[in-house]
DNA sequence: CCCCTGGAAAAATGC
DNA sequence: TAGCATTTTTCCAGG
């Protein structure tokens, strides 16, 4: 509770949240969400399926996507310039800026039942004839909901500062909707981010804000109270049994475990429910249209929704959720800053699923979120009603899923002082277990570089993922706000898109500079994330997240200039910090292939047993080479280890070659997968990057960071290669992907996050591009920057608009990182290139088909896959470069392209594969 | 009294 | 399906 002011009771729509005291006095809360509103809005529950399905349906349609962007930045893109919104609003698109639920998905239907349960709204048959408890929605998926399964993370917890019990940030797009009420309107920074949108975008933006704010104020208090609760605590309870269950994406468990009862434990943080990932998941799912497209949709829908909330309704999506706890005891919904109606008041109370329903409809209507259908809580949170001065959420800004570079021009955004790798996450059934620290001791410090004007700047600050997929909100952690004695730097909550960011003051005064001592990390049920509609991570295993930082620089002509950079990778879980391997930084980063130089690594839990295993990996994942390098071991401390590298397997390389190695302390502990680079035999050590694509992983360098932080080492290498945008460009593409592959702690190799959801690697290539342009421009290629508002917004926007939206985006994150080679690539990958490539439609399907969960990451993943399918088919491109020179150190095929992934699930890849096989056999043949 | 933590037991899941 | 191994989540207790 510390920090945050109050929860209050933003209830967002859609939760409900019930609490009732336990004996021992906590009170439980369950917060329903019915975040989706519309039933229209399968998101996600079909997700799972979806993928599969999806595929092939994907590319076709378009639709999905749209859907599904929910999540996506609206925020941004909502905001955006209207105009962008326009461009952007995919067809699917209703007027309204809803999107036409046409996704396919039924599904959604299961979140109805869901919702049902809850008290939503949807389906006024199912309901009713279900009490609460178990409706089975038609499908089974319905179930679920009910349960509540999802408890939205929404709920606040109480423990944490109120904001992040009002979780249900919105992260993406959304956010920027919700959260504007918040905070403080002149500072901002958030002006209008990338996107920016013109001044006048933003107020417009922002007086939606207001208005929903207005709107939703009003309406949450009462509603609630009881009816909710009532409700809520029947079915929940009946169903509930000590734990929801969870469900690793959708576990086997049907609803009715789930729903059980998820807990009641009163969290006392919030969680964020909405799962901040919604919005990524959303959109993701939808395909990586979506992405955009959710976007763009969301944008547009913003856009819209500034005037019509109401409208919203049609599609948005439904999910009702139950949230844990609040504190409150009384359930309210929460409606969501925007404005929710009065209506949306009452519903809480009683829950009649039809009114649920409209008040779904309502609140949701307001925000983009309605739009989405995954986002359904995004509301829940409260927000908190900071005021710092400094940040006030502009409409407009970049959804929290797009990437963004770390600097551009004169600026730069850095994290001067990193945060440990570990970091125990407290539940919303603890305490706060305090703020990030530095591992020096002290707190991580980030500075922005460059900025002359005497005008402070807001910094945005949200729990990012850390597996090699795109960057994005963590769908299982939530930034919590520390407040304290030991506090030095103020804070606000905001939640964006499911997301909760805190806001800490840059002043000119201290130089730009900001100590971080008041982000603590909140852990999710995974059960209660995985439930989620748009969910389609796994939390499993998926405990290692980023500091994401993000600065909106106002610019002369209007503009705002958004820098976003990532910290190295946080180990979350209290197991694995206490047994994985973990390596934080090598002495060396490259060598030539005749190996023998002793290594030193520094890190933690090594062991005398623990082996190092060097490894080569083909595109398509597989290991081509496997060395386990010496180690002295009596040189072993628990936090270094001295290794000798192995020889390479082939001496006659002519261009660098990047390989990876882990360390390994048993048959479950692996660190993540680090990168090393054997450079040819007499070349001196410089890394131009020759290689082409080969090794472009390396080139790309730039956009890894904000990839995979965490191999530093790799960073470091990449970083040697210029990031030349020409040479970025395909390459780097390629590369960055690869390298994400490479780079992402190897799925396999440690199985634990990758496994999971993390995909392996997923490095969308080219597809994944516009993604990445989104996403990965983050770490990347700072250049761009600018997200020229209406650019910017667009990619947001839905990816169907998509083609010509993306490659607007593209081109620009891209461009700006890597201009040339991403342009060209990307597009052709891109889904909205018109290159036929292959890849692009895969992507499309791919976005489609994989989880939601991230949809970036899937995308990636996908395209990777899709390369690799490709690759077969269509060409010997990557892999057979890849193959040759990893192998022989041939010389590099002059192709380029592709990269990929290594390491895909196999799942995943055999899935895309088809998939992807059956649109090339088509795209081939335009190609 | 509250916040942080470190440890661990208990509960879930995965194999 | 039973049983063991892993992970996750909830509890406890001390500073």
């Amino acid at each position: 509770m510390t920090g945050v002011g109050a929860e209050q009771e933003f209830d967002f729509d859609f939760l409900f949240e019930f609490k009732h005291s336990d004996e021992g006095g906590r009170g439980e809360h369950y917060n329903y969400t019915s975040s989706n509103v519309n039933a229209g809005l399968p998101l996600n529950v079909a997700h799972s399926s979806l993928s599969t399905p999806c595929h092939g349906l994907q590319t076709s349609n378009p639709v999905i996507s749209v859907v599904p962007s929910t999540n996506h930045p609206s925020g941004y893109g909502g905001h955006m310039d209207s105009g962008a919104s326009e461009y952007y609003l995919p067809p699917n698109i209703r007027p309204n800026g809803a999107p036409a639920l046409e996704s396919p998905r039924i599904e959604i239907t299961s979140y109805m039942g869901l919702h049902h349960n809850n008290n939503q709204f949807f389906h006024d048959e199912v309901e009713e004839a279900i009490p609460n408890a178990k409706r089975s929605p038609s499908t089974a998926t319905l179930n679920l909901p009910n349960i509540e399964a999802y408890r939205d993370p929404s709920c606040l917890s109480p423990a944490s500062s109120l904001s992040s019990r009002s979780c249900n940030s919105e992260a993406s797009s959304y956010e920027s909707n919700y959260s504007y009420p918040y905070t403080s309107p002149q500072t901002s920074p958030w002006q209008s981010p990338c996107v920016s949108p013109k001044t006048t975008d933003t107020e417009e933006g922002y007086q939606r804000s207001m208005v929903a704010c207005t709107l939703l104020s009003s309406p949450r208090h009462s509603p609630s109270t009881s009816p909710r609760t009532s409700i809520t605590e029947e079915n929940w309870l009946g169903a509930r049994s000590s734990r929801p269950p969870s469900p690793c994406n959708k576990r086997k468990y049907s609803l009715n475990d789930r729903q059980t009862s998820y807990s009641p434990h009163h969290s006392p943080t919030p969680s964020p429910q909405n799962s901040p990932r919604v919005s990524v998941t959303d959109e993701t799912w939808l395909g990586n249209t979506n992405q955009y497209t959710s976007s763009a949709i969301v944008a547009a829908i913003n856009a819209l929704t500034t005037d019509s909330t109401i409208d919203m309704n049609d599609g948005i999506p439904i999910k009702s959720r139950k949230t844990a706890i609040d504190h409150t005891p009384s359930m309210t919904l929460k409606t969501e800053p925007a404005g929710e109606d009065h209506r949306t008041i009452s519903p809480t109370a009683d829950l009649s699923p039809e009114d649920f329903s409209s008040f779904q409809h309502i609140r949701k209507g307001n925000f983009c979120e309605q739009y989405l259908s995954v986002p359904q809580h995004p509301y829940q949170w409260a927000k908190p009603k900071s005021l710092s001065p400094t940040s006030y959420m502009s409409p407009s800004l970049p959804a929290l899923d797009w990437q963004l570079p770390s600097h551009s021009g004169p600026y730069e955004l850095r994290i001067e002082v990193q945060p440990k790798s570990h970091h125990r996450a407290h539940y919303e059934t603890e305490g706060s277990r305090g703020a990030v620290k530095a591992s020096a001791g002290g707190h991580p410090i980030v500075q922005l570089h460059g900025y002359l004007e005497s005008e402070p700047l807001t910094l945005q600050l949200f729990i990012g993922t850390a597996d090699d997929r795109l960057l994005r909100p963590h769908a299982f952690y939530q930034v919590h706000r520390i407040t304290g004695k030991t506090v030095s730097t103020t804070s606000h909550e905001t939640i964006l898109s499911n997301t909760k960011v805190l806001e800490i003051p840059l002043l000119p005064e201290n130089n730009m500079r900001a100590i971080i001592d008041c982000a603590g990390i909140l852990k999710l049920r995974n059960s209660d994330i995985e439930l989620r509609k748009g969910e389609t991570d796994i939390g499993r295993k998926n405990t290692r997240v980023r500091l994401v930082f993000r600065v909106h620089i106002p610019q002369a002509n209007g503009r705002t200039l958004s820098l976003q950079v990532a910290s190295n990778p946080i180990e979350c879980s209290q197991r694995s910090a206490q047994e994985l391997p973990l390596v934080e930084k090598q002495s060396t980063d490259s060598f030539p292939v005749t190996g023998g130089k002793k290594m030193i690594l520094t890190g933690h839990n090594f062991l005398q047993d623990s082996k190092v295993i060097f490894v080569e990996k083909a595109p398509d994942g597989h290991h081509v080479w496997e060395m386990e390098a010496k180690t002295d071991k009596e040189m072993c401390k628990p936090n270094s280890l001295v290794v000798e590298i192995p020889p390479f397997r082939n001496q006659r390389i002519t261009s660098p070659v990047q390989v990876n190695f882990y360390v390994c302390n048993g048959k479950r502990k692996r660190s993540q997968y680090q990168f090393f680079t054997y450079l040819p035999a007499n070349v001196p050590i410089i890394k131009t990057e020759p290689t082409d694509d080969y090794e472009p992983a390396q080139t790309c360098g730039p956009m890894n960071q904000g990839l995979s932080p965490l191999s530093k080492p790799y960073y470091s290498q990449q970083i040697m290669m210029p990031p030349d945008p020409g040479s970025c460009l395909v390459a780097g593409f390629s590369s960055c992907q690869q390298r994400n592959a490479v780079m992402s702690p190897s799925p396999n190799a440690s199985p634990k996050l990758h496994d999971l959801s993390s995909s392996p690697y997923k490095c969308i290539p080219n597809p994944g591009h516009s993604h990445l342009g989104l996403q990965q421009p983050a770490g990347g290629v700072p250049t761009i920057q600018e997200v020229p508002r209406s650019i910017v917004v667009h990619p947001s926007s839905p990816e169907q608009s998509s083609h010509i939206m993306l490659q607007p985006q593209v081109s620009q994150h891209l461009s700006s990182s890597c201009p040339l080679g991403y342009q060209q690539t990307l597009y052709p990958n891109s889904p909205s290139s018109p290159v036929p490539s292959v890849t692009q439609e895969p992507t499309y399907l791919q976005s489609c088909s994989p989880t939601h969960s991230s949809i970036m990451g899937q995308q990636q993943q996908q395209l990777p896959k899709v390369h690799r399918n490709e690759s077969p088919t269509t060409q010997p491109l990557s892999l057979p470069e890849l193959h040759e020179e990893s192998n022989h150190n041939l010389a590099p095929i002059p192709v380029t392209i592709k990269r990929e992934p290594e390491e895909l699930d196999q799942m995943y890849l055999d899935d895309v594969n088809e998939i992807i096989r059956n649109d090339l056999s088509s795209t081939n043949v335009h190609s």
